[in-house]
DNA sequence: AATGAATGAGAGTTCATTCAT
DNA sequence: AATGAATGAACTCTCATTCAT
């Protein structure tokens, strides 16, 4: 029988040299998977693609899940970091509402692009235990709430209830961006894509001149 | 690696006998899969659940692969044909886009209550073989290709492309909907969100009058 | 039907320990169909009489074909070794052609007399995939081979083609042993059977004296 | 667990549609085995290609040893009873020694020849079960029993007991066309090997004129 | 007599995990 | 800390055989 243990890391890698072994663990999954899909990520070849004994992956973590835990966290935190980064700087410069939201777009489109097949694998092929899209959400939230407080300053934005607002942004963008990626749309190109979503967050939040111009006359 | 054989059931289930034994085949592993997770779905178990001896769920399947894509296909192609027949009953009443997209929104969640276990398992917890999601798309595709026609037959509809839009709110709605039943947003009650996800749909299709009301001031 | 993978050992037995485990299971594979027969040589029996788990004898071995085709090889070269052994030395201590097929014949005799059940089961009982002979025709040429350059030595030997003639004795001598050792002739006794299948090899050569005795007459 | 019946079949095939049933069934069986080897010779198969149900197959043969059993023996029945023919035939038009066994090399190599591939599994791939080799010593039997009558009133034979010359002969005969249609020996030609061998028991049996010649001199 | 859907014991094989070294 | 041979529970799938119709 199996014993289903907490799907942490078994000791805080403070060590060069721990913290090094684990993520090779971790890489390894990674190219595995892409490479290789699911199915054949067994944590024998994981090991052994990392140069590192078995006995030593589970040295450093307690059963396989986590390290397919992990290695969803790592994607996660990275892509959501630079989201989030590339939110910032938009703000920065002090980006009005569209700007902001082809950032985003865009910002997704990217981090979908960089490696689709892990993508796809990871979201679409690997069984996702309960518990295991924590990360995704946090990712998310913080990402929405980096946008709501942009929302909130600023004026162009109709929103009644902002926090709402930019999850319902956060999560369109995500979701459209991710099957997008993988699927497509039709033939479209993908920058026409990225500007009809930029369009429909945009007149969802109320930034749009374009549609409000015909009830000036 | 193991030669995948067609996801194909053996025996085309023309007799009134055989069509029982694949859905009880079929309607047993939604049942385990609900209940008892991925993990637990051998196919013994589900021959068991099904009153159906191993024999017998291999003489309708050639692998366990194929039950899974068997019960995907049936879970995708019922909730499809009745999103897609509330859309037609509200098409059929004469509705305009406000109303039509909140029957969308609703129809959507409500598919997706039905069986929040099965579904979090089927999409989730379930490995999806390359290839496996085609139904999935397939049955977007059936819900936008009848949006769309209401679409470009509705004055009210600013949408330059109505085939692209129509993808865009098909899939928008679909992918928030799956995310608010499976992992809510915050503590929102779903029937504020089904109004925020109608709002933002109609204010992408450009039928939203109250946006444009203060213009007119 | 299943892909046959090559039928060789995955590891190569060098180390001390491999070499001990691979031999374990083919003895207990040997064990076990002598005992038992073809029918009740599984591989969780084989392995267990190994005192070796299963998961280890599929360290060693990528298939249970592959167990019985190494039993089968090593079988194959034993047998042929000391025969090929048995007519050196007859060789070497100067024989003449009587002597040495007789020592032909004497040595597959009791090479088969080993162990007749084996024997029988490894011949007879076991399926023999194609390809599975080729280590037999091997052994049988090899014989056939030093016993073509003792017949083109031998001034006795009347064969024309001492390559055909080599493969034509050792073959006959083979099969009659083969059978007589598993079916018996009437109720003959093992030495005179010998003594005639001899008589039979040394009258095909030509080195029977006593044959033309009468003709000189 | 599977209870072992002995292999004989059912019901003695005395009316026409059972006679013509079993031989349909032994058949398909011949077909099946010839063309896709013993793996691929299930019941089930065996029963479809002899347009009959499976639950007829098992009318007629307590078990699917049984079927194959028939087989092996309607196989060496049918090859006996030519071999026998032809060594009658021969002897009626009054041949001679060298003739007789010219005549029996012939016959065995042709019968071998028939359907090889049929041969080949029969004898090689197919697990013979104890005793299925019966009904091959009875047929040897019979043509040993012919061939020793002849050999009694052959004034040429110089054969001491001609009971074991006549099964020495046929057992070398029978063994040696065996290998040589399966396996054939280096590339020499099929009337070379089978004036060798007919040689090889000529000279053994002692009608060899030309082993003589020399010594006339 | 004939059918063929149903049976289920048991086969081969995998792979996450352990632990002696 | 590191190794990797060894483990064995549990899996998917086959196929000879049965029996209700």
């Amino acid at each position: 029988m199996k014993k289903k243990k907490a799907a942490n890391p078994r000791r805080r890698p403070i060590q060069r040299r721990s913290r090094q072994t684990v993520d090779a663990i971790v890489e390894a999954a990674a190219r595995v998977l892409a490479r290789h899909g699911y199915a054949a990520a067994t944590t024998n070849r994981i090991a052994e693609r990392a140069g590192v004994s078995i006995g030593s992956l589970y040295e450093y973590f307690p059963n396989k899940d986590s390290i397919l835990a992990a290695l969803l966290e790592r994607h996660t935190e990275q892509g959501g970091a630079e989201v989030l980064a590339a939110l910032e700087a938009e703000i920065a410069r002090g980006a009005e509402l569209p700007a902001l939201l082809r950032a985003l777009v865009l910002a997704l489109l990217r981090q979908h692009r960089r490696s689709p097949e892990l993508h796809r694998v990871l979201f679409e092929e690997m069984p996702h235990p309960p518990g295991a899209d924590a990360c995704v959400l946090r990712s998310e939230d913080a990402i929405a709430h980096r946008l709501q407080a942009a929302l909130e300053a600023d004026s162009a934005c109709r929103a009644a209830d902002p926090d709402l607002a930019a999850h319902l942004v956060v999560q369109t963008a995500e979701a459209l961006a991710h099957r997008f990626v993988l699927h497509g749309i039709h033939g479209l190109p993908e920058a026409r894509f990225a500007d009809e979503l930029a369009r429909l967050l945009l007149r969802y939040l109320g930034g749009d001149r374009s549609a409000e111009a015909p009830a000036r006359r």
